[in-house]
DNA sequence: AAAAACGACAACCGCCGACAC
DNA sequence: GGTGTCGGCGGTTGTCGTTTT
């Protein structure tokens, strides 16, 4: 995690640079600028969250809900953690679901959404003072104990590619703990949450073109390639979608991603 | 129709640990 | 060992579309 942590792992140049790497560096830039007013960290968060072609967009399903919901009551706020287990998902995803959805819906069932215990009898009262939905206040608030039921969740984890030792591992853990809820029971199962699927921004711009983007720009190297009879200068150092290096311009760049470079 | 309130989610901020020098 | 830089992470804020008044 290091300063050049990505170079040994990538086993990436480092030290001075040679001719034709400042060559390299310099036709790119000559042929796309200096670029964005972008730091590179917010290049790389902009990446990570929403450009990567292998990001899973749209709604969360049930089981992803689930999942999330018994990942956070082992691993609490460890957003990275959680998302680790849900392919295709970040973390930076997770937690506004989570923040603007779920918390929300586990109070309105009676349920703490820091501790996974239900609410105490002046919590509930203060919830149901809260909520303005009266249909929520009525939906029974069960104590139940076995927060993952082995079969639905198992199914869960095994759907979204998630890990079964680690579901083992707090299923385990639960099964014997008093207090928790089946929130299979609690959580409301049949409506599309329309979680990411609603307003916005530059949402609505990326989930249109971001695989033609992806096209665009590798194509765009490839031509480069062919025209300048360079490698693309970021290609070696970026793992490709393809196995094709000449069109390996778009995956996680680990470090060395400054803005002023595209 | 306009303004206000709300909701969703992208982006930013600041801290921390790891590593190079 | 000290310092600087960087990436990872979680919390928070900002922005913009939608809904309500």
């Amino acid at each position: 995690m290091g300063r050049h942590s990505c170079c040994l792992k990538q086993k990436l140049r480092k030290g001075l640079w040679s001719p034709e790497e400042d060559e390299k560096l310099f036709n790119h830039i000559i042929r796309f600028g200096v670029g964005l007013q972008r730091c590179g960290k917010s290049c790389r968060l902009r990446w990570i969250n929403y450009l990567r072609p292998d990001l899973k967009r749209g709604s969360f399903s049930q089981e992803e809900e689930d999942l999330i919901i018994g990942l956070h009551e082992v691993l609490g706020n460890r957003w990275s953690q959680i998302a680790a287990q849900l392919p295709g998902r970040t973390d930076n995803e997770i937690k506004n679901f989570w923040n603007s959805c779920l918390k929300k819906k586990l109070r309105q069932r009676g349920i703490d959404p820091t501790t996974h215990k239900p609410l105490n009898e002046n919590e509930r009262e203060q919830e149901k003072l809260n909520s303005d939905n009266s249909v929520h206040e009525n939906l029974p608030i069960k104590p139940i104990f076995d927060p993952f039921p082995t079969l639905e969740f198992q199914a869960s984890a095994e759907q979204t590619g998630a890990n079964i030792i680690l579901y083992d591992q707090f299923h385990s853990s639960f099964i014997s703990a008093p207090g928790f809820c089946e929130y299979s029971n609690l959580m409301d199962v049949s409506g599309n949450y329309s979680y990411g699927s609603s307003s916005s921004n530059t949402s609505n711009w990326n989930c249109n073109i971001r695989s033609d983007m992806n096209n665009l720009v590798c194509n765009e190297a490839l031509n480069w390639k062919s025209e300048s009879k360079l490698e693309p200068i970021v290609g070696t150092q970026w793992p490709s979608l393809s196995q094709d290096p000449s069109v390996a311009c778009f995956d996680v760049p680990r470090g060395e991603f400054d803005a002023d470079f595209l």
